[in-house]
DNA sequence: GTCGGCATTGTTGTGCACAACACGACATCA
DNA sequence: TGATGTCGTGTTGTGCACAACAATGCCGAC
């Protein structure tokens, strides 16, 4: 936990998690206190996190989560959605028995979630299903940009949660992952990122379209 | 040139330029003389240069410009060409006169550069084009990721110069200015597109097919 | 009562000193 | 002569103290 990468992804999945809501206000010293470091390392972290645009900070005032802007979100969500196609086609990886095994896994955790739905431990899951995609290409530019793309947005679905029907979303995310799994048995990598590319697209649309 | 974003983009240039070849080593202590700060703003700038892939701080040793690995070159391109095409199709602005102005410009730059050929000086008009190839699209998301990776394979051409014969590279690279400012006129931003894709296409066939 | 200035407090930004670490040179011993 | 341990030098990483700055509440003047 100690170390500079894992602090970035632990504060990373906290604002996408919303422990830390957009407006709410990090404080480099709190952190630091927390993480057992002082805060010239966290604020290293704090500053990448300023790149990818997930934190603000202003000098006398304070580091930041930023607000989601709609009409941003809707042209990021383009982006991501080009972005999952072309996981299909740049540089698709073989598909190894680990790839089964890990849809496999999701899926039935996925039934486990059904069965008690958790707005926030299914945020979570999707989060372990956006990297299970990104081990399909053996593109690393195309890794990183989606990476950080989806981190950009993955705010954005807790947030309209209580706009949403939680078991519906349940219902659409473990067809997504049936869909998935049907193509990685195939070994068919394109066939997945298509899906992908469609679920995208059909989650800007509920998310976004109000 | 205090500023942050002004030393993070004149050490990215330099970089680029090959001023810091790959392998040399950039001393924390010597740039922040140089730039009249204090090694704790300039380390910062050098984390986000690492992030972005030009350099790699490893404690005890140094901060090392990194080398080009050509496979992940092949890969970065191939990306690239993807999103220079998307340019044109998610949120193409329309085109203004400054546009024009702009292209027109860089043509009359390029015009002086073929009376006295110089590979730098070709290399800094090729970002500028670059720089404005980005002014043609909306998708902030979109912008941020082509320069990124721009920057990121933007070195390779310099690296190759020896390699080439630099008239031609001036007269292809003048002909896709001709070709670009067409389309700009009749505000076709997705024939702009197009061109620049095909040109990236082209120059990674010319610098990574050996 | 209201408005304006001021002080106080809390925050991020910067500079500096030291710790942690890697590498090479050199001496020492088998 | 070769190998090995040790020391010196240079580098990045960390912690801390202070500067710069913004916001807020309070007090006084009008």
């Amino acid at each position: 936990m100690t170390d500079r990468n894992q602090l970035h992804i632990e504060l990373r999945k906290r604002i996408c998690l919303l422990d830390y809501p957009p407006g709410s206000k990090l404080s480099e010293a709190d952190l630091a206190q927390e993480f057992g470091t002082s805060r010239t390392p966290l604020r290293q972290v704090l500053a990448r996190l300023e790149t990818e645009g997930l934190v603000q900070s202003r000098h006398g005032v304070g580091t930041i989560v930023t607000d989601l802007d709609p009409d941003e979100m809707v042209r990021t969500y383009a982006l991501r959605e080009e972005l999952a196609e072309l996981a299909g086609q740049l540089s698709p990886l073989p598909v190894t028995d680990r790839h089964r095994d890990e849809i496999s896994d999701l899926m039935s955790q996925c039934l486990m979630l059904r069965r008690a739905p958790d707005a926030r431990r299914f945020a979570r899951l999707n989060m372990d299903f956006f990297e299970f995609g990104l081990s399909l290409t053996g593109n690393e530019a195309l890794r990183e940009t989606s990476e950080r793309l989806y981190y950009r947005t993955a705010r954005i679905w807790l947030n309209q949660v209580p706009h949403l029907d939680l078991a519906d979303e349940i219902e659409i995310f473990l067809s997504e992952l049936t869909e998935t799994a049907r193509a990685i048995d195939l070994g068919d990598t394109r066939a997945a990122a298509m899906i992908r590319r469609a679920h995208i697209s059909m989650c800007a649309a509920r998310l976004l379209s109000r």
